[in-house]
Parts: C-alpha cells; sequence; structure tokens
DNA sequence: GTCTATAGCTGGATAGAC
DNA sequence: GTCTATCCAGCTATAGAC
C-alpha cells in the first residue's frame, strides 16, 4: 500500500503535480482533525468536508482510512529522522549532544503531536502499520539509535550502550507525553513537565560523568 | 454523575447488593473489551453481548457510555492510590522508598494497563472525567504526592521538591508507557524498558546521594 | 476526477410491553 | 429489571452517472 492508490500507471507530470497537491492536501487536513479531535477521531466524512469534497473523492487518493493513518505513520517518522539527524554534528561534548537530542526531540512532539502519538503510542484501535511502514520506521529509528550510541562511548554509563540510549529515550518519553496530555498548549520548555529538560540533564550529567 | 443511575430512593440490602454485583460485572466486562480492543473500542453493543444481555440493560446501571468510562476513572485512582500508599510505610532509605516506588507504580500499571491508560494518558475521544471525578483525581494524587515529597527532604536533589518528585513521575511514566506500548505481555522487570528499573535508579542515586 | 445515491453496518440511546 | 422494537446518527466503502 503506497501513498494513495495507483492510478494510472503513467501519468503527465502535471497531472502528476496536481495529484501530489492533493495528496498533500488530505494528509495535511487529516492531520488538523487529529490534532483537534484526538488521533482516533478521523474520519472519512468529516475530513471530505474540510476539504469541500464529498467523502467518495477521497478514495481516488488513498484505498481507505487505513491507508491514510499508514501514510501518516511513515511521514511521521521521516520527519522525526530529519529532525534527530543534525543534533550529532552539531554538538561538542556529550553533554551538549543530550542537550540537544533532547530539544530535538520535545520541539518535534510538541509540533507535531497527531503524528507523535500515531508513531510512538497506540491510539487507533483498528490501525496496523503496514509492513513497508514499519520496516521504513525501524530504519529510521536505529539510525537514530546509532548516533545517539556515541554519548554512551563519551559518557560513564555504567550500563550496556542499548539500556543507556533506551533509558534517555524513556526519560524523553515521559516528559514529553505527560507535557502532551497536562499542557499542550504551552511550548517547549515551559510548563510543568516541559521546563523539567535542564533538571533531567542535570541529573544524567552527575550521573555519567567521569570522577 | 455517580457510579450506575439512582434507582429508587432506598433499597432493600438485598436488592442493593444484587445491583452491586451487576455493577462489578459490568465494570469487569467493559475493562476486559478496553484491554482485549483497545481502550477506545469500548461499546455498549459489545459489553452487553459478553454478558448475555442486551444494550438497554445496561442502562439501569449506568445513564450511558461515558458514565461508565468515568466510573472507571475513579476505580483507576482508587486502585492506583490503594497500592501507592505502603510505599512509605515500608521503606527505610529514600533510596529504598525510590525502588519501592518504581515497583509499585509500575506493577499497578501493567496489571491494569487499561486503567492506567484510561487515568494518564486521554485515548478516548468524547471523554472528559466528570467534576466529582476529577475532584477525587487529584484527592488521590495529592496524597501520593506529598508522600513522595518526603525522598526530597532525604536526597540532596538540587531542585525544588515539586520538580524533583515530577521528574521521578516522568521516568516511571516513560518507562511504563513504552513498556505498555512495546512489550505488554512481558511482567514488571522483564523486557527492553521494563529491566530499566535498576539502571535508572541507579541514576537518581548517583545524581542525588550526598557527596 | 468528482459527484449522487446507496448499500450495509455499528453505534448510542429511548419507549414501552412484560 | 429485562426485554423487543425502533429511531437516528454516523461511519466506511462501492457502483455508476457525468
Amino acid at each position: 500500500m503506497n501513498s494513495g492508490v495507483a492510478p494510472s500507471p503513467t501519468l503527465s507530470p502535471r497531472r502528476q503535480r496536481n495529484r501530489d497537491l492533493m495528496v498533500e492536501s488530505i494528509l495535511e487536513s487529516a492531520r488538523a482533525i487529529m490534532r483537534e479531535d484526538g488521533v482516533a477521531a478521523l474520519s472519512m466524512h468529516e475530513l471530505a468536508r474540510r476539504l469541500d469534497m464529498r467523502a467518495p473523492s477521497l478514495y481516488h487518493y488513498f484505498s481507505g482510512k487505513m491507508d491514510i493513518y499508514d501514510s501518516l505513520f511513515r511521514l511521521g517518522f521521516t520527519l522525526f529522522a530529519d529532525r534527530m539527524q543534525p543534533v550529532t554534528q552539531n554538538a561538542g561534548s556529550w553533554q551538549e549532544e543530550l542537550e540537544l537530542t533532547f530539544q530535538a526531540y520535545m520541539s518535534f512532539a510538541l509540533e507535531n503531536p497527531e503524528l507523535y502519538q500515531l508513531c510512538f503510542e497506540r491510539p487507533v484501535p483498528g490501525f496496523v502499520p503496514s509492513q513497508e511502514s514499519l520496516a521504513l520506521s525501524f530504519g529510521q529509528l536505529n539510525a537514530t539509535y546509532e548516533r545517539a550510541a556515541r554519548i554512551h562511548e563519551l559518557a560513564n554509563t555504567g550500563l550496556p550502550p542499548r539500556q543507556a540510549v533506551d533509558l534517555v529515550i524513556a526519560m524523553m518519553h515521559g516528559l514529553t507525553a505527560l507535557h502532551l496530555a497536562n499542557e499542550p498548549h504551552l511550548p517547549v520548555g515551559q510548563g510543568r513537565f516541559g521546563a523539567l529538560i535542564p533538571a533531567a540533564l542535570s541529573v544524567l550529567d552527575k550521573a555519567w560523568s567521569n570522577p
């Protein structure tokens, strides 16, 4: 299942362009619904309504609702990887890399809460990502993961590398999920949980600095 | 909105007993559905089906689906508080109290995943807890919170007490949510994230021990 | 490519007989 | 207290005209 239903085998560049624009509009409106009413509240009728279309027209771009979720699932991991990728290059010390990682992670989640929830929680009862989408997500996560493992080489975690990274992931997810659940309107660095990034970094710094 | 619809003003002890048993059965079946199909997948028809009833009969015990969610929301916080309450008495050092807190928190979540998600995440699009239920939840949380603040008095966190507790909460939630999303079948202490409790405790111990 | 029309289902909830 | 019958709303998805 690719993004949208395969139309005729080939398409003139112009038509392909229009089609891509339409696909983009649909996904954008879908994200708006999920953001406003909850990730699980997406419906084809409401989606068509916002686009000034009728529901059946959507089936010329996507094979069904789950196909839309699947496309957004892939989009989420792609955007996530794009956001995390530059962290390593810009960092000096492992403390600095950790700080940039926390900030990139939380800012992605707060700017794209509906994608974050779709990708990292399981809020839609019937939705199971397709094989291809799962493969993509594993790839993107692994790349991020391996870059993050650099931290372990420099810091004195006293843990297996995988555990050190997973612990950092769990801390970021805890702060992020609680922020989204309680104060989704507040920006990065603010609010009861959003403001705890320095505290979390400080704990890791104290625990993992060489003596 | 109390648990169930108020029937006649008074009820003979025997009838009241039967009614309570029925309410309990309904809530138990509702939890089973939420556990198996997702928290948001509860439906009155399916619920009646499992209880060998017809859907309208349920409305003699609850005023609607949201009333059932609301009752489970209160049940969740009550069970949570019951689980967290003994932690303080049994602990000696703050490290030990922290360990017991992590274990109590995660074991509650893994044993009652549907209640944990209903209470601490927002997986049901239309559901908003009633005033009374919210008040109850704040009360239960505050009690747990204040007990947890004892840790701050003994440890050298270098943080405002509220932030220290919130950071611990975020770490517990991060480990718990990721465990539930990825390996819900594994018991406490096992699996990719479930096994990280000692690592998390060690980090906090190193960071917060007096020098 | 978009529409009308509609099938077909599932859901929440109520009325009223028994 | 439980049921049958029913209403009404909403949904996904398809067929086929234009």
